[in-house]
DNA sequence: TCACGATTTGTTATGTTATAACATTCATCG
DNA sequence: CGATGAATGTTATAACATAACAAATCGTGA
């Protein structure tokens, strides 16, 4: 099972391990991880769950690093072009991505409850939505997997 | 292959059969097809594409059914609640189900160049997913599939 | 028939998410 | 230094969605 999310961990080295990480691959590939980067990636890591725009952009604008939404959009597009975050169709919201070392299409269970969400991996074989393709000749860029639901701790409060 | 979208078809027919089946289903479960929900539905089932709920308001005010934004959004829920039209979170925008006759998880192929929608049916096991959603004791609830591409017109004619 | 409750629709206002467009800054390199 | 390209700052607006309340509609039982 790879769906981090729900477990206790230790989340001070969890961030510091993915932020050393980030800023290893972007030396390597000559991406910028500019401050307002940096920090983005941050807090996403920081609360390690799914964020709006505009909760980051409140975030950043705090430490003084933009105030306008296209500051946030743009540090999070970088970071999801990259693959160090993916953005979350279902709640329009970001989150840093769990395991950026390994290319892989995501896929979240989501709780509607609390709004912790949990990243699994897929096969990477498509099943049956790749067989539906290739059969209509349609091109795959992108796989969107959502699972929307309750986590245990939301189940057995029902709010 | 069940993913209806990108081939030919008898399209007229295509259209009264489900709006006879929509009508039959709603007199079965006590549902009310009012004139609204009818003409939203058919609106989707005449398109056959994914359409925004604003596009979709602008050609019921057309009708004379409603122009304010609620209208249109209500009209959808209705639809997707019962399983008439599904709503496809990548583009925020709804289109028709292929096939309303049997429950299902639908999977959507989402040309990113004429917003042309086949649907696929998904393994209704959901694999590594579902194990994961498993061994974390989370309850699905509901599945988001959706590959973004390009469908084969627009491999050809790259705008 | 008429009062009732439930459902649907009408309407106003506002909230939330996202991008277009253009100016400015800043590092790099010839 | 001056040109180039990347990133950021800023304004304005587009696109998507819902809260809240009023009015109409309709079945249903008194
Ligand atoms: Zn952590
Ligand atoms: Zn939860
Ligand atoms: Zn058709
Ligand atoms: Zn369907």
């Amino acid at each position: 099972m790879t769906a981090i999310g729900f477990e206790k961990h230790d989340h001070n080295r969890c961030i510091a391990t993915a932020l050393a990480e980030a800023e290893t691959r972007c030396a390597d590939q000559k991406l910028q991880l500019t401050p307002v980067r940096r920090r983005a990636l941050e807090i996403l890591l920081q609360r390690h769950r799914a964020m709006g725009a505009y909760e980051i952009l409140d975030l950043l604008a705090a430490d003084g690093l933009g105030s306008q939404p296209p500051v946030a959009y743009r540090a999070l597009d970088f970071l999801v072009q990259h693959g160090f975050a993916h953005r979350i169709e279902r709640i329009n919201a970001y989150t840093a991505c769990a395991h950026p070392e390994q290319d892989h299409i995501p896929a979240f269970l989501i709780c509607r409850g609390c709004k912790a969400v949990a990243e699994a991996e897929t096969e990477l074989e498509q099943g049956r939505l790749g067989a539906a393709a290739q059969a209509t000749g349609f091109a795959i860029e992108r796989i969107v997997v959502e699972a929307e639901g309750l986590c245990p701790a939301c189940q057995e409060h029902p709010a």
